[in-house]
DNA sequence: CTTTTAAGTCTACAAATGTAAACTATAGAT
DNA sequence: ATCTATAGTTTACATTTGTAGACTTAAAAG
């Protein structure tokens, strides 16, 4: 079955945070924290909870009332997918400095640094002075008309 | 005056990444190469540039037809900030876990390479060995309830 | 046991988005 | 000068998203 890959929208992101940070969460909970800081009504939240449902990011435990609502998905999961698809849909050509600049105004750990050196250090050994941009199939370069 | 900050749509960058690759274009030639590769009508082709016109990404010269279009911002700025704007609204702890996956499946030049290798090694000097999460704002950490 | 509170479900509604047809007017063809 | 193809403009319509009220029902209070 094609998996129907259906996307967090930035509210519902918004509502995952926590769950994620909470690992479990009762409404209860969403809409005590949650209306403090954004500006939702319970009902709003409840909407994003039913609808992060829908679209299979949580589950709750059968309770009929009070449920414990929980991620299908990691959040480091979900936080690299959703940066590689962001990444997918840019020009290979731009993506490289783009992430030099996202990366300069991101703090790291040094495990995360570390990893990141001796991934490039590794990278630079095969790596070429230019990259094909991808930004228009090869085919349709002829504009001649 | 406070900057609208409207974003492009998946499709409105589609649009844009053609006319980022040839600098000023007419909606023929955006027709022409669109239709093939996507499956969009002229109609929504013209839609989409309207949109990007009225959004501020693209302006034209005055020509009443045939006009040429072309972008108030160049491609590498809006990936750039598109990129930004994506890490922004995650969690500091996974956003560097999300890079070094990123960037372990991103082509690099040898030039972007050695960038982020010096920039890193730079930032190793002060970085500490773990960050806050930003998940939830402190105050709000008592789920006693 | 009755009342109240609130969790979960349904319905609502405007704005944004994907997609495109209909209409208008003009540059180029005849 | 008239006709035709089509660039640009309007209108359209379903879906998604942001935001939230109304309704139902069970748990907690009294």
């Amino acid at each position: 079955m094609i998996k129907k890959e259906s996307t967090m929208t930035i509210s519902e992101w918004e509502i995952m945070r926590i769950v994620w940070t909470l690992g479990e969460v009762t409404s209860h909970q969403l809409i005590h924290i949650m209306s403090k800081k954004q500006l939702w009504t319970p009902s709003t939240i409840k909407t994003l909870l039913s609808r992060l449902q829908k679209k299979g990011f949580l589950i709750h435990n059968g309770a009929v009332r009070d449920r414990l609502y929980s991620p299908t998905i990691s959040e480091h999961d979900a936080t690299s997918q959703t940066l590689s698809q962001t990444v997918q849909m840019m020009c290979t050509k731009c993506v490289g400095p783009a992430l030099v600049n996202v990366i300069n105004e991101t703090t790291l750990t040094k495990r995360d640094i570390t990893k990141l050196i001796s991934m490039l250090e590794n990278k630079k050994i095969t790596a070429s002075t230019s990259i094909a941009c991808n930004c228009m199939p090869k085919n349709q370069e002829d504009l001649s008309l």
